[in-house]
DNA sequence: TGCCAGGCCGGGT
DNA sequence: ACCCGGCATGGC
């Protein structure tokens, strides 16, 4: 397939499935930390187990980089446990509370100020922050235009022959950059609607999806 | 009742 | 530079 064939099948994705899910206005958290805990803890794990994770956090009073940092780590894990791999995922969000308050002393508002790809370099050297994780961090918590690439964007991407079955993550994250828009909302909206396409039409063992918005594209 | 969910790490090749 | 096992709970 060529490039501007690409760059046309990407958009179209991306209109087919605005139509069909409207606007999804996504990752609604009441802070920028929230956002971060929120993005560890979900990693292979379903958004319904995270919330009652985090409900659990803010109940508690220790939804700050500061009081996750000092908590002993057997105490956090219980209260993550609904989320899955409590005991890495607790770790993980100490090493993210402590890069954090290493970084801009708790205020997320003087992070946002450094520039993109230093963050994300930055965030990548954080134990339990890989790319999608730091991605996800970088555009739903500090702001910067960038778009995420999950499994599910793998699985539909591939299936539409977009990239191959083994494409790495920043071929994939490059393809979008460089053919759709570094527009902030339009990416936050893709990644949203390709996540919630994968969930209802896509999911792993059921690759043919008879109502998929998309079907006309095959 | 297995299979899957908005991954990442560490050790091995 | 890849490949793989481990990490774990809850919903369908």
């Amino acid at each position: 397939m060529g490039m501007t064939d690409k760059k046309k099948k990407i958009k179209k994705i991306y209109v087919l499935l605005e139509k069909y899910f409207g606007d999804l206005k996504w990752w609604p958290a009441e802070s920028s930390f929230e956002v971060i805990v929120g993005a560890i803890l979900t990693q292979n794990t379903a958004w319904g187990n995270v919330e009652k994770a985090i409900a659990n956090l803010r109940q508690k009073k220790v939804l700050a980089p500061g009081r996750i940092a000092t908590m002993k780590p057997a105490k956090l894990s219980q209260l993550i446990r609904s989320s899955g791999y409590h005991r890495v995922k607790a770790q993980r969000l100490r090493e993210v509370s402590r890069f954090i308050l290493r970084e801009c002393k708790g205020k997320l508002s003087r992070l946002k100020k450094q520039d993109a790809a230093g963050l994300r370099g930055k965030l990548l050297q954080v134990k339990g922050i890989g790319p999608e994780t730091a991605d996800s961090i970088l555009i739903y918590a500090l702001d910067k235009p960038t778009f995420v690439v999950d499994a599910y964007t793998k699985r539909i991407f591939a299936r539409h022959t977009l990239v191959g079955e083994d494409a790495s993550y920043d071929e994939i994250q490059s393809l979008v950059h460089s053919f759709f828009t570094m527009d902030k909302k339009a990416l936050n909206q893709y990644h949203a609607l390709l996540v919630e396409a994968g969930k209802h039409f896509c999911k792993k063992r059921t690759p043919l999806c008879e109502d998929c918005p998309l079907k006309v594209l095959l």
